[in-house]
DNA sequence: GGTTGATCTAGAGCCGGGTCTAGTTCCTAG
DNA sequence: CTAGGAACTAGACCCGGCTCTAGATCAACC
């Protein structure tokens, strides 16, 4: 019970969150926060564990490439409170299915990558042992159609 | 042999490959491209095949996040003609780093999401069911330690 | 010969997401 | 008291990656 809320300066949490103090102050202006940012002597941005923990939240979430519309919404839906799970459940699931679909997109394109390298490798280990001049083989990987 | 090369016109090459005319005088003058873009009578740019073949590679690139730069980069390395693709490999293998780390940062996101989504669909599950109004059970959702 | 529509160039503008600056105001230590 | 360092605000700036504009040119059709 007798438990203190940390306290923490805009300088620890930025430590603490690997954001700048630049970013920290940016994300507050653009409402990001479910809190507001209290604000101790001398004006002084006072942030709590629950801040930080929220702000891991956030990071997760940008990191997955929620744009900052769609946080600051859902910063909106926390703050409002209990009642409005099916928007939160939305726009979660919303997000779910951007973060699987460039999950695909990022694989297919792995795909056509992995070939290169393949083909690069290939071309590579026959340059090492055979004759320097070969006759223009690099063609065949430029032109691949992607299988 | 005579096969003549299909000559298209910079809209079609738009249409084609999803990049709009403006894109593609802008990848040009980035020097994107492997073989300059051939003008027509008219100073207008004609395309072939092979620049369609050669765009298709640059947006699967670009959709997996290699940057402008390292695109020109792999042009010029293209353009320059046999003997570097030592150096290919190595843009390439760095490249596919990149992805595959970037996959595996959107599979951790996924994580947190999945979880919020289960939190949010058991809240309106319940809530739909039972009395509408239940003890701020929200809270469970957003203070969550990532698992 | 006039209109339409595609293209050209050079350069400006935009958007997202921060980052940095300038000029102050604290707090703390020596 | 004074110096340093950290924080404050408002607003300018930056970067990547396009996108759009303006004004000119060109080809084709009626």
């Amino acid at each position: 019970m007798a438990e203190i809320t940390t306290s923490l300066s805009i300088g620890q949490v930025a430590e603490r969150t690997g954001l700048s103090v630049h970013a920290l102050r940016f994300y507050e202006r653009e409402g990001l926060f479910v809190n507001a940012v209290r604000r101790g002597p001398g004006g002084r941005r006072v942030y709590s564990e629950d801040d930080v923990d929220w702000l891991t939240v956030c990071i997760i979430l940008r990191a997955s490439g929620m744009p900052l519309p769609a946080l600051r919404r859902y910063a909106d839906l926390v703050r409002e409170g209990a009642g409005n799970e099916e928007e939160r459940l939305t726009l979660m699931r919303e997000h779910h299915e951007h973060v699987t679909a460039q999950i695909g997109r990022l694989s297919e394109s792995l795909d056509l990558i992995r070939f290169k390298v393949g083909v690069y490798e290939d071309l590579v280990d026959q340059g090492s042992g055979a004759a320097r001049q070969c006759h223009a083989p690099s063609a065949s990987a430029d032109e691949a159609r992607t299988p």
